[in-house]
DNA sequence: TGTTAGCACTCCATAAACTTGAGTGCTAAC
DNA sequence: GTTAGCACTCAAGTTTATGGAGTGCTAACA
């Protein structure tokens, strides 16, 4: 059986009441919300039926109803309205994100840090960013540098201008002639190479030609092999894990750590950041079991892909009950993942 | 009135067990659990007047007694012994933490995070640290390096081998030689300055000798004021904030939140991890009200302060309920601040 | 004078009994 | 197909008992 058109409204009318007051919503409710003027007995039948065809449940007998994932999953699928946000308050959320971003952002990370405390306040659920990364890493510049003593320093930069650095020790002193060398010899060979290109039989290759110096061509390419695999160029940050605790159905001590433990763990959010899917302007909806998080399984994730000129890629994240306010949620990261992209332009 | 030896033994009986339990607790179980054999009417006498002298307090009529503060302190400074823990023991944890150690710590910033989680699953409160940072910085070396086109790259070393960087703009491509020239006026200039001696008039001089460059000399000497100043060097790691929740004092939604909430934020850790105090092997204990800080109000804090070779002091500290094992805390604290010095040195 | 036994009293915690109200399913009538 | 009405169910809140842990105080004892 397929939903036909007043089905569709009572069950988007039980949604909306459900994400407004969190309570098991009745027959009564409905046949007073909608503009479909039916008793609350003929909503009642229809309930069953939507009971029956798995859109919503009912806590237990004698309660009211509460939307499925199913009915979640329908609702963010073909209900959900674009928010009719009026043009003011628009310009006042950018104008606040200006704000902020100009406030002393001149590293990422610290930009970053705050758009995830932004979206937090702003949503009032949990937010995550993944710091962008990308693909395949290729090695732009390389140099050595000669310190102090025996230590030198190798610095990298990465396409898309990340900037890694290692200290490293060598026997005996270098004078300035052997590092140009080096330095001459580094660039010319790994210069836009892959991880998986400078595997291949390189490491042979450049420690034939170092000659005395193979034991220092060693670790530097160790540094570049670290430098640019995939694993080391992702951090990720949270904000607003307290926010979990608003939420009654979160907030039994033993969901709420397990959450709150997970957001500070921060392992199984990859999960949520890396794999993003590219349709739906790169936001995604995540509903309770299809997190795939056992953690999350009351909370529904919503994610964003933001794109930086350079082709670095990362992944802004909202976590909430899976009652969430859907389309302010989808909004305001859709509008942060856009100043985003733009504002990262002007600040390098 | 002083306190005699029977009180005390009393007292010291008395929060002993509330740290176990976390009940209040009463004469009777005091007179069977110490070795002064009294009755429990003797034992109430007594705890009437340590009560009026204020080091314990009863949270209603006809309960048993709680420590105060006052109680929790004359216990930390006076009573609290060396926990005989056996060497065997000594000898695991010693063991766990060298493994967590030679896991892939090439980064200090990863190690320092493996740590405060040990610090936080050991003791099972909330741990956090600040990373090592210096009083006054200096700058060790400086260098230009030009990476594509109008772009170049700053990397600073300061004192400590700290590593900074950031990518300039210039107007108009620059040749090897210039930036060859550049690099020995500056590091001439400004090796070994702290950032007072650069605020003063250092900017007029150098842009006066640069020449056409001096746009881009101060472009430089904003990096390197930023380097050096101090907010840029501190960053702080916390781990275990969901352990709060197993204390049920803490664990009402309101308290939890506020307290998670400040552990997530950071900002107002830094009290605690800066003005370490340096007495007592550099371990503090703030009790209470004594945090200063509204959130903590019905917890303790523990901290260390630990010192790398080169001066890079940080602090590590420890938030759990007031009635934390203090004990096990301090040894943990202690042993993994020598562990800390004593690691780091191997690993750079 | 310090210590102890005993007793009346207080207060919290827990459980049991009861009440309330929202909501349902079903049937019969429109 | 829709609606009114009624009996029934269940959760949540309120009240009422009950038990137990613990105290303070007094009087007796060594």
């Amino acid at each position: 059986m397929d939903l036909d058109e007043r089905k569709m409204k009572i069950l988007q009318a039980i949604i909306r009441t459900y994400l407004e007051t969190g309570e098991p919503v009745g027959s009564r409710t409905i046949s007073k919300y909608t503009d479909l003027n039916l008793s609350s007995a003929t909503i009642r039948n229809e309930m069953a039926d939507l009971e029956e065809l798995g859109y919503i449940l009912q806590p237990h007998t004698s309660a009211g109803r509460i939307p499925s994932d199913k009915g979640y999953r329908i609702y963010v699928d073909e209900m959900m309205r674009e928010r009719e946000e009026s043009l003011n308050n628009r310009e006042k959320k950018l104008d606040e994100m200006q704000n902020i971003l100009l406030e002393k952002v001149d590293r990422v990370e610290t930009l970053l840090q705050n758009v995830t405390r932004a979206v937090a306040d702003n949503t009032k659920y949990a937010a995550m960013i993944s710091t962008p990364h990308m693909h395949d890493n290729r090695l732009k510049f390389i140099q050595l540098s000669s310190v102090e003593g025996e230590k030198i320093l190798c610095v990298m930069v990465l396409e898309g201008n990340i900037v890694k650095n290692k200290i490293l020790k060598v026997e005996g002193q270098l004078d300035n002639e052997t590092i140009l060398k080096l330095n001459i010899l580094l660039n010319s060979t790994l210069n836009g190479l892959t991880l998986e290109q400078i595997h291949m039989g390189l490491v042979a290759k450049l420690t034939g030609q170092a000659g005395e110096q193979s034991e220092l061509i060693k670790a530097v390419l160790d540094a570049v092999v670290e430098a640019i695999s995939p694993e080391e160029d992702m951090r990720i940050y949270t904000s607003g894990a307290t926010n979990i605790l608003k939420y009654p159905e979160l907030n039994d001590s033993e969901r709420a750590s397990l959450l709150i433990g997970a957001l500070e763990e921060k392992q199984m959010l990859t999960n949520f950041l890396t794999n993003g899917d590219e349709e739906n302007k790169g936001i995604q909806i995540y509903i309770g079991d299809e997190t795939l998080v056992q953690s999350m399984k009351d909370c529904s994730v919503v994610t964003a892909t933001y794109e930086l000129e350079d082709g670095l890629k990362g992944t802004i994240g909202v976590i909430g009950p899976k009652r969430m306010d859907y389309e302010k949620v989808v909004e305001t990261l859709r509008s942060v993942k856009e100043q985003l992209d733009d504002a990262y332009r002007r600040i390098t």
